[in-house]
DNA sequence: TTTTAGCACTGGCAAACAATGAGTGCTAAC
DNA sequence: GTTAGCACTCATTGTTTGCCAGTGCTAAAA
């Protein structure tokens, strides 16, 4: 269908046009081409390239821009990944060296990392173990009828929360209802355990509480906490650069997007929606505030601790040689420091 | 220096600009104005007002607009509080209506109520006693050598984090080092522990302790965040609509500035630096990211658990009266709220 | 059949210019 | 002290104009 040339000039096309933002004309490519036809032969290959709706014109005498579909066809056969620059890699390297207490600061840290190092809007999603257990269940009495009630999950994820007892609960009760929760919860995964916390258990604290409801509440309440998909994001306010020339209404509707209570980022980045390693491009997806942005995302697997998810997003004009490539070696690096957080947690 | 009416064209300058954001006319304020005179008479108001330095016109031919001494002399002389609408006192009462845990949920909540209500940004600090104490300090071993620590303070505020504790130290140790902290610091103000933390505490630790340097590492780390003053910040993205139209630069450097590791925040709200309710306008301050915004401040007390403040940060051409008078109110219902939370609390 | 030179044509963009109108300052009369 | 009247100013809007990058098409060359 295409020929050789024209797929050069396609690819052409969008690299002048990724590097200057400006539409790119015959005279240009011509000069820019490793080829040497003329610029007639190449506004040949030009009108055979619209023809198939890969490039447009901004007006009827400009040069061309890159169409969706245009880069649609470059992502899927042209693309060709640039590998990290030792600098680059360094940096990552230097991103992961500090201490880290639990996975999720790790997590977090990658999306500051990414977003540093592209100047877009990184977001990082924890490894998603199927089958997450919990492992553990304390309340800790702090005066004045407040307890820490804290829950510990086999990732090494640990959650807490504030609560203030009634005065009229006995605190003998309460040691009893913990132990019950260990024994009969403790290992399973949290799935399960959420249901049983419906089933069966209450059932069994009746025996030894006299009013469980509150301290079941308590649980449910941490529980949901730890269960709750989270997620990181560096660069929020990168954004504002590469969004269509200071269009206001657009930045605001992406920042609300990134706010942990909206859904919309669960489910841009829901892994059953993506493949291992993917750019979407804004026009193509729902949330109308991605227009003219795209999305790459990359899974990342930590072995039996399950993926997870890291995205970038940025102008459709992006370098994606380079991106695709340095989130490549990112996810490497970042499975890498997370098998070694682990190592170190299971011993 | 002034007449009466001069003053009134003044007051009716500010009213209309705030209404419109248009510079204002001599025939409009001729029509607008409370007493009949030609709009003749008021372009010599107007010309005594500018003399002034009141009143600026944007081009030697349009409407006025008031300057920033207008704004000045508006509001140190002329501004007239407006009382909040039962509409805002229910609005407000609602907001504090849930069940809260800690002070901080409470402040964080005020400043969602407070942007909600206004459509600024609002900006809260709890309660700032002088002397905040130490009233525990726990250890909770999670297995896999994690710990975490945590830390109550007088002010009814809770502090955790997690570490992990390197496998040589010994939990008997750890014990007593707790009782220990629990023995000499409890019941210390904060700066005071911050300080024997530095001199005895050590001496007497390391009779118990083969290394207590990892243990008082993280002692002081979680003091650390609890001394730390914290804010909250409602609205963030309200400030997209009145800035400087789509001004993306000052956005973004508004935005940055609402980041805690930043102090730009708590440099403009150091409660030694304002007084009880105070609107400070954008080209007064320094950081020039403010520039034609303006900052209302208003402290509110909570008896002796001490004073906080609560801030709004929205477009010069502010309704002050309202804005003052919805403030006034506002920091009563907060007081309340938090002398009944202190009430449950201390019982 | 493919490539190239040549040329007329298109539409965005910026500069130059005029018309409009809201609002002013000033003057002289009330 | 107040008002009517009037000339003046300047932002804004619309129009015209020239410029130019870039195009599509045609006919000749390879």
């Amino acid at each position: 269908m295409l020929t050789k040339r024209q797929l050069l000039v396609l690819k052409e096309i969008i690299r002048l046009f990724t590097e200057s933002g400006q539409p790119v004309g015959s005279k240009t490519l011509m000069e820019e081409l490793p080829i040497h036809v003329s610029s007639a032969t190449i506004r040949n290959d030009m009108a055979a390239l619209e023809e198939q709706g890969l490039i447009t014109k901004t007006h009827s005498s400009s040069g061309r821009v890159p169409s969706t579909r245009g880069y649609r066809y470059y992502l899927d056969n042209l693309v060709e990944p640039a590998a990290a620059t030792p600098n680059e890699i360094a940096a990552i390297q230097q991103g992961f060296g500090g201490h880290f207490y639990k996975i999720d600061e790790i997590v977090a840290q990658s999306a500051r990392i990414l977003s540093n190092l592209t100047s877009y809007t990184a977001i990082s999603l924890g490894p998603e173990v199927a089958n997450i257990r919990l492992t553990g269940f304390r309340m800790v009495p702090l005066g004045n009828h407040q307890v820490m009630a804290i829950l510990v999950t086999s990732n090494g994820n640990v959650e807490n929360q504030l609560f203030t007892l009634p005065p009229e609960v006995d605190s003998g009760e309460v040691e009893k209802a913990i132990r019950i929760i260990n024994d009969q919860l403790v290992g399973l995964p949290l799935g399960q355990v959420a249901q049983k916390l419906q089933a069966d258990v209450p059932a069994v604290l009746f025996k030894y509480m006299t009013s469980p409801n509150g301290f079941l509440d308590i649980f449910g309440n941490v529980l949901q906490k730890a269960a709750a998909e989270r997620f990181y994001v560096g660069g929020r306010l990168n954004l504002m650069d590469y969004v269509e020339d200071g269009d206001v209404g657009q930045i605001k509707r992406l920042l609300a997007m990134m706010e942990p209570e909206q859904g919309a980022i669960n489910q841009l980045l829901n892994p059953a929606m993506v493949s291992d390693l993917q750019v979407r491009l804004g026009s193509e997806l729902t949330p109308d505030a991605l227009a003219n942005l795209s999305v790459i995302t990359a899974k990342y697997s930590v072995g039996e601790h399950g993926t997870g998810m890291i995205a970038l997003i940025g102008p459709t004009q992006m370098p994606y040689s380079k991106m695709i490539g340095l989130l490549t070696t990112f996810r490497e690096e970042l499975a890498k420091r997370l098998t070694n957080y682990y190592t170190h947690f299971d011993q």
